[in-house]
DNA sequence: TAGCCATTTCGATGTTCGTCTATGTTGACG
DNA sequence: CGTCAACATAGACGAACATCGAAATGGCTA
């Protein structure tokens, strides 16, 4: 059932998918929304555990993976959990039951977003 | 209180060095150093004031900029400063005193390798 | 139906973080 | 000298966080 929880990147409004989270950061001093919104990401990713669990997911074939196959990151089970359950809210994963197991996969335009935020090209 | 000066980043006294880690995030599971090494990053960017602060200083004219001219963030000017500090020490700016100012630049090299651990540009 | 397995959620605990006020240091200028 | 301005440091306090074990949830299979 684990639907869309809060997506930080895209701005309410039931549209907005297009609007790009942030400019680069070099262009211009971020307003305090725009930072409170990219820091959020980055917080995301801002924990060992949360990075290599993000990695794991980014780089497994197919594009997604089941939690089975990436818990073995130095930590219990349930902590596994609470760490993905962040990244889904920072809207830097989704994920989907089938069956026993749950597969996460990056969101899409995710990694675009944020490179767009280190600069233009 | 727990020591707070212990940056496996940086070697010896002084600030880190602009990290040349780590691969793209896309690439292959990252391993515990290197999700220690950039997760050190993200977290520095994972605030509000920090983002912005790194922001004002990336976006200035000349690529510097002095404390003075960055210190409207909303926050006491101390704050700023142990920002700052927490910014200098993960790498991703670097101060220079010249008079009574100090100024801020980003570390050479800092948006080039986030640019590439988000994927193969 | 019962049992089992993968995953999530809950409650508790120790630690880290962001912020403040107060004070210290450094350089400019009279 | 003495004083002022810019910036850094120190200590304290409350909020947020990471982590764990235990219990609950959802879905297979017999």
């Amino acid at each position: 059932m684990s639907n869309v929880e809060s997506l930080p990147l895209s701005v309410s409004g039931g549209e907005a998918a297009a609007a790009p989270c942030c400019p680069p950061l070099t262009e211009r001093p971020y307003s305090a929304e725009e930072a409170e919104t990219a820091a959020r990401m980055f917080k995301a990713l801002g924990d060992p555990v949360r990075l290599r669990l993000f990695s794991l997911v980014a780089s497994h074939a197919g594009g997604e993976a089941c939690v089975c196959d990436i818990s073995d990151v130095g930590v219990s089970q349930p902590t596994v959990s609470h760490h993905l359950k962040k990244l889904r809210e920072a809207g830097l994963l989704t994920s989907e039951r089938r069956g026993t197991w749950v597969y996460y996969r990056v969101a899409p335009s995710v990694l675009a977003g944020m490179g767009r935020l280190l600069g233009p090209r």
